[in-house]
RNA sequence: GGGCGGUUAGCUCAGUUGGUAGAGCGCUCGAUUUACACUCGAAGGGUCGUGGGUUCAAGUCCCUCACCGCCCACCA
C-alpha cells in the first residue's frame, strides 16, 4: 500500500498535482475524449457555457457554488458517456470594470480618465482586466472545474467582437436597432445612460407639494419634484372628470412661474386617476418617461430644463446652474411666498438610483440607440422580440428551475420597454456605426473611404453576453461546434441575473439563430454568511474561496456548498460545514486504506447472504442518484451518497466485513462504485484514491455505474 | 400597489409524485491502543407558524390570517 495512506488525507498536497494530471490528459476536451476512445463519436452532446465571471475582481463564494454545481453535472454527464463540453470565459463587464479602474487611477495617481485620453485609459483598463483574468483562472482550476480551456473565450476578444458587430448589423438592417431621441435613464455620476434593469429603487423620505402654477390657473397639481415643473408643457386630467372636462383643449399662458414663463395645455388622458391626489397631473415631457408618453399622445412640446450634470438649464438667474435639490427648495419657497402652495406633506417614496454609482437617476431626453422589443420581425414570422422571448419558455420548452421563476420571467417580458443599448463609456464594444456629412452607415468593418467617423458610444455589456451561448461556439461562422453543441443543455446561474442575462440570451439566440440558447435554466441562490447575512464588503464578512480551499480542500468546499442547497434557495456558508466535509474526505481516505490493506493480504473470498443484499441496495442508490442528477437535484444526490458512504458502507458494511458477514469482493466492489458516485462531487480525493489502485486509469474517464 | 418565497428538533436546514417526521452541528451517557479521535455506539429532543377544508391518509393539496425575507412598479 501507498505510504501516504498512513497519514490523514492531505488535500493541499494532492489537488494541484491531480489537476495537472487531468489537464495533461486532455480529457476536459470532448474531442480528446473521442480520440482516446472514452467517448463515442456519435454520443449525444452535453454542453454548458460557464457564466463568464467579470474581469473586475476575483471569484467569490457565489461563483464557487456555480462552479461546484456545473462541474458536478459536467463530470456526471462525461462519465455517462456524453460528448461533454464546458466552455470557460470571462466578461469585460464594461461599466463595472471601467469605474473600478477610474477609482484606482484617482486613488493612485490622482488622475481622471480624461487626463489620459481614450486610448491610454483603455490600455490601463485592459492591463487591469488581464491581470484579473490570470488570477481567476487559477481559482477556476483550484476548485477542480473540468473546463475545456482550449476553447476559452472573452467577451472582448476578436471572435466575440466580430459576433457583436454582426449581431448589431443584422438587427439594425432589420430595423430592430434604431437610433432615437427619447427620455432615458441618465446616471449623472457615471455620465452615461443605463437600462431600466440597472436601476435600484431606494426608499427615502420625501415631500409632496400641492400647488397651482399661478393664481388664475384653474387646477392644482401635486409633485415631489417642483424643480422639474419649469419644464411642464401640459396638465393631464381624466376625460370623464366633470371638474376639469371643461378645460380640456385650452392653453394657459403663465407669465411668471418662479421666473420662467410657461405655456400649459390641458389634455384629457385615460391614464390619469381622478381619485388620486388632485386628479390632475403636471406633464413634464423631458424628465419623466410616463409624461413623455402622455406628451407624445397629445403632441405636447418637450422642454428640457435639467442637464447631464443634474443642474438647471433655464435662463432664470435664480435657477440657472443650480443643482436640482437646491432648485427644488427655491421653487418651493417661491410657491409659498406667492401664496400658490396648497399643501406640503411628508411621504416615503421610492427613488431610482444607478446600481453602479448610487447616483439618483435623472430622466433626460437624449439621442441613443435602442432595441425595439415590440416591432414585428419579418424574418421571424412577424413575431416581435417580446413574443420570441415568451414562446421560448412557453412553447419551445426552456425549463426554468425552480419553476416559480417562469412566472417572474413572463411578468418581466410583459413590462419590458425598448432596451437602451448605448453607453457613454469607453470600455466595451464600440457601436459599429460610422458618420460622414450627415450620412450614417452601419457596418461590420469600418468603411474604407476617408472621412467616416465612428460613433463614440459603446454597447451595454449585456449585449455581448447575450450572444454568449453561440459566440463562444464560433458564431457568426457556421462551425462544427455550433452545430454540435447548440442549443446548450444547461444554463446555470444566479437568480439575480435572470433579466440581465438569461432573458437577453434568449432574445439574441431566438432572433439571431432561430433557436433557444439552452434547454434548462438552473437558478441558484445567494451564498450568505453563517448568520444568514448577505456577503458584502461593508460588512467585512467575505469568505475567500482560495483560503477555504487551502484550509479544508476543494472537495470539502464543493460539498459544503452543494449538500442541502436546492435550486433558487439561498444558503449559508459556515466553517462547521466545511470542517464536516473535510472530515468526510478523510473518512473516505481511511476506508480506502482499510480496503487496500485487506486486499494486500489476499483475503479468501467466501460469498455470504449479505453480499447480494448490499449489492442490490447499492444498485438502487445508483439509480436514485442518476435520476436526481439528471433532474438537477444535486442537493439530494450529494446528501444521499454522503450518507450512504459514511453511515452504511463504513458504519455497517465494513464492520460486518470484519466479522466475516460480507465478502471481500463485495467490499471492494462497493468501494469502487462509491468512488465513481462521489467523483462528480468530490473529484480530487476520489481520483487520488482511484489512482492508487488503478494504475494507468483515470477516474474522470471512467463510466458511471449502472 | 402587484407578485413570490420562507415559517419543520436548542441552532442550520433536507423532506422529489400525499402513506403515521429526517440529517448535520450542539447537548447527555458510554466505547475503544481502533482503517479512521478528522473515530464508534446509545439517549434525549418536534401538536412540521395560525385557523379551517379536501382525503381512508397532509409537513406535502386548497382557503384564511400572522410574522420574516425577496422581486417588480416613476399614483402624479
Amino acid at each position: 500500500m501507498d505510504e501516504k495512506f498512513l497519514k490523514p488525507y492531505d488535500a493541499g498536497n494532492t489537488e494541484k498535482r491531480i489537476y495537472e494530471m487531468w489537464e495533461q490528459s486532455g480529457l476536459f476536451s470532448p474531442d480528446i475524449c473521442i480520440e482516446k476512445g472514452f467517448t463515442d463519436a456519435s454520443a449525444k452532446p452535453f454542453s454548458i457555457v460557464l457564466p463568464p465571471p467579470n474581469v473586475t475582481g476575483t471569484l467569490h463564494m457565489g461563483s464557487s457554488l456555480m462552479l461546484a454545481i456545473e462541474d458536478t453535472v459536467v463530470r456526471f454527464q462525461r462519465m455517462r458517456g456524453k460528448r461533454t463540453l464546458w466552455i470557460p470565459g470571462m466578461d469585460h463587464a464594461a461599466i463595472a470594470t471601467q469605474s473600478k479602474v477610474e477609482k484606482i487611477l484617482e486613488k493612485e495617481e490622482g488622475k481622471r480618465k480624461s487626463d489620459l485620453g481614450r486610448e491610454a485609459f483603455l490600455q490601463k483598463v485592459n492591463e487591469f482586466a488581464e491581470s484579473n483574468r490570470a488570477l481567476m483562472t487559477t481559482q477556476l482550476k483550484a476548485l477542480g472545474s473540468s473546463l475545456d480551456f482550449s476553447r476559452e473565450a472573452y467577451t472582448l476578444d476578436a471572435k466575440r467582437s466580430l459576433a457583436v458587430r454582426t449581431a448589431f448589423k443584422q438587427m439594425y438592417d432589420e430595423g430592430l436597432i434604431y437610433r432615437g431621441h427619447k427620455v432615458i435613464n441618465w446616471d449623472p455620476k457615471g455620465q452615461t445612460t443605463i437600462s431600466d434593469d440597472e436601476i435600484v429603487y431606494e426608499e427615502r423620505k420625501g415631500k409632496i407639494y400641492t400647488f397651482k402654477y399661478s393664481s388664475d390657473f384653474p387646477i392644482a397639481i401635486a409633485t415631489t419634484r417642483p424643480e422639474t415643473k419649469v419644464g411642464d408643457t401640459g396638465v393631464a386630467v381624466n376625460p370623464s372628470d366633470t371638474r376639469y372636462q371643461k378645460y380640456i383643449g385650452q392653453t394657459f399662458e403663465i407669465k411668471d412661474f418662479a421666473g420662467t414663463p410657461l405655456s400649459i395645455k390641458i389634455v384629457g388622458d385615460d391614464s390619469v386617476d381622478p381619485e388620486y391626489g388632485t386628479g390632475a397631473v403636471g406633464v413634464t415631457p423631458a424628465h419623466s418617461m410616463i409624461d413623455a408618453e402622455i406628451a407624445r399622445k397629445h403632441s405636447l412640446p418637450t422642454k428640457q430644463v435639467i442637464n447631464e450634470y443634474a443642474k438647471m438649464m433655464v435662463e432664470t438667474p435664480a435657477l440657472k446652474d443650480k443643482k436640482v435639490a437646491e432648485a427644488r427648495e427655491i421653487i418651493a419657497e417661491w410657491l409659498r411666498n406667492a401664496g400658490l402652495m396648497e399643501k406640503e406633506e411628508e411621504i416615503s417614496q421610492n427613488i431610482s438610483t444607478a446600481e453602479r454609482t448610487g447616483a439618483v437617476i435623472e430622466p433626460l431626453p437624449k439621442l441613443q440607440w435602442f432595441i425595439d422589443v415590440n416591432k414585428p420581425i419579418p424574418s421571424r414570422d412577424g413575431k416581435s422580440l417580446k413574443e420570441l422571448m415568451h414562446e421560448a419558455v412557453e412553447k419551445d420548452g426552456i425549463k426554468i428551475l425552480p419553476d416559480r421563476f417562469e412566472k417572474v420571467y413572463f411578468h418581466w417580458i410583459e413590462n419590458l420597454r425598448d432596451w437602451c443599448i448605448s453607453r457613454q463609456i469607453w470600455f466595451g464594444h464600440r457601436i459599429p456605426v460610422w458618420y460622414k456629412d450627415g450620412e450614417l452607415r452601419c457596418e461590420i468593418e469600418a468603411p474604407e473611404a476617408e472621412g467616416w467617423v465612428q460613433d463614440e458610444d459603446t454597447l451595454d455589456t449585456w449585449f455581448s453576453s447575450g450572444l454568449w451561448t453561440f459566440s463562444t461556439l464560433g458564431w457568426p461562422e457556421q462551425t462544427k461546434d455550433l452545430e454540435t453543441y447548440h442549443p446548450t443543455a444547461l444554463l446555470e446561474t444566479g437568480y439575480d441575473i435572470l433579466f440581465f442575462w438569461v432573458a437577453r440570451m434568449i432574445l439574441m439566440s431566438k432572433y439571431l439563430i432561430g433557436e433557444i440558447p439552452f434547454k434548462t435554466v438552473y437558478l441558484h441562490g445567494l451564498v450568505r454568511d453563517s448568520k444568514g447575512q448577505k456577503i458584502s464588503k461593508s460588512l467585512g464578512n467575505n469568505v475567500e474561496p482560495l483560503e477555504m480551499i487551502a484550509k479544508y480542500g476543494a472537495d470539502a468546499v464543493r460539498m459544503s456548498l452543494l449538500v442541502g442547497t436546492g435550486a433558487g434557495n439561498d444558503s449559508k456558508m459556515s466553517e462547521e460545514k466545511l470542517k464536516a466535509y473535510k472530515h468526510f474526505a478523510n473518512k473516505l481516505w481511511n476506508m480506502a486504506r482499510f480496503v487496500f490493506d485487506h486486499k494486500a493480504q489476499n483475503p479468501a473470498n467466501i460469498e455470504t447472504p449479505k453480499d447480494k443484499e448490499y449489492l442490490e441496495e447499492l444498485k438502487s442508490i445508483v439509480s436514485d442518484m442518476t435520476t436526481d442528477i439528471e433532474a438537477f437535484r444535486i442537493h439530494l444526490a450529494s446528501e444521499k451518497i454522503y450518507h450512504y458512504v459514511w453511515h452504511k458502507f463504513a458504519d455497517v458494511i465494513i464492520e460486518e466485513y470484519k466479522q466475516g458477514l460480507v465478502s471481500f469482493a463485495t467490499l471492494d466492489d462497493i468501494l469502487e462504485t462509491c468512488l465513481k458516485l462521489l467523483h462528480p462531487f468530490m473529484p480530487f480525493v476520489t481520483e487520488e484514491i482511484w489512482q492508487s489502485s488503478h494504475k494507468n486509469s483515470i477516474l474522470t474517464a471512467t463510466r458511471w455505474p449502472m
